[in-house]
DNA sequence: TAGAATTGTGGGTAGCTGTGGGTAATTTTC
DNA sequence: GAAAATTACCCACAGCTACCCACAATTCTA
């Protein structure tokens, strides 16, 4: 039994198939609530990773992109952005989400994948890619993160 | 059933044959609610593309144009646009609508077109015209952009 | 600890999807 | 009213996808 639905926590390795096929690990996978029809939304990170929702987070999201009114051009562009890398995928009986060729390209997976928990979302990377910026990050500026650790007690 | 009706999302390539016609993506096809008695309606959209709506989304849209001051110069120009070019087609056997000439010539489609959800709408382009609209928007505001994502984006 | 159940990975195949083209029905033109 | 043009509807088919099964490795359980 996990502790809350839809919070996902850990690093896990896992690997990507020749048909683009990837496990999400099982713990993920009963941490969803059942609501969301064993289906999970796949999009571009902000990151060179791939974001993982359960779909009844994204559905949320949905709603707010449809009440943006299509009049305004920043608008009409901000949706665009948002969902056309968005995929509805279903796993399979084995527990695997099938991820587009275009997000496969975006995040620059190989075979070897780390799939991580983000709370309410879930990355998948590829391994090199998430060393590099690893290595980028700790270049940013600490105070950031004192400004962060005001906002939450870890 | 979770999966949302009537909502579209992602972004695929399709061909628009010599006779106008083009496919409608099997998944959005799935998407549209019984009521629409898998009908379209196709209009110009406010960018250099085609918007294709579901019937019944559609219907609400003209109810509320109906209700909307003709004093408003947006207004005028939006019912103008969107209303006049406005056509319904039901999809074939095969998943296809027909486009009219006009749209095709409005949207400088060619063989090629790229189609994108846009929640409740889908758009078609020409793949070039896309890219250059995609290279325009990143001169919009930015600060709108990161408004709007600490709004809706997790 | 041994057996049972679950998990992660690979692969096969029936049926669906996207695309092209044909023909009968309908509309238009003279 | 007949010929021409357009439209609506049908069929064909290659390629792909969703779904299924298999199996080894790991974890759970009694």
């Amino acid at each position: 039994m996990t502790i809350s639905k839809n919070t996902f926590t850990g690093e896990y390795s896992y690997s990507l198939d020749a048909k683009g096929r990837i496990n999400i690990p099982a713990k993920f996978r009963q941490s969803l609530s059942k609501n969301n029809d064993n289906t999970f939304v796949v999009t571009r990170g902000l990151d060179t990773c791939i974001w993982v929702y359960p779909i009844i987070i994204w559905q949320k999201i949905e709603t707010d992109l449809k009440n943006l009114s299509a009049l305004s051009a920043i608008n009409r562009s901000f949706i665009r952005n948002a969902v056309r890398y968005a995929a509805i995928t279903p796993y399979d009986k084995q527990g695997r989400i099938l991820l587009t060729p275009s997000l496969i390209r975006y995040a620059e997976l190989e075979k070897e994948a780390i799939i991580i928990g983000m709370v309410n979302k879930v990355e998948i990377w590829n391994p090199k890619t998430l060393y590099e910026t690893d290595k980028q990050n700790l270049k940013l500026d600490p105070s950031t993160f004192e400004d962060l650790a005001e906002k939450i007690i870890l």
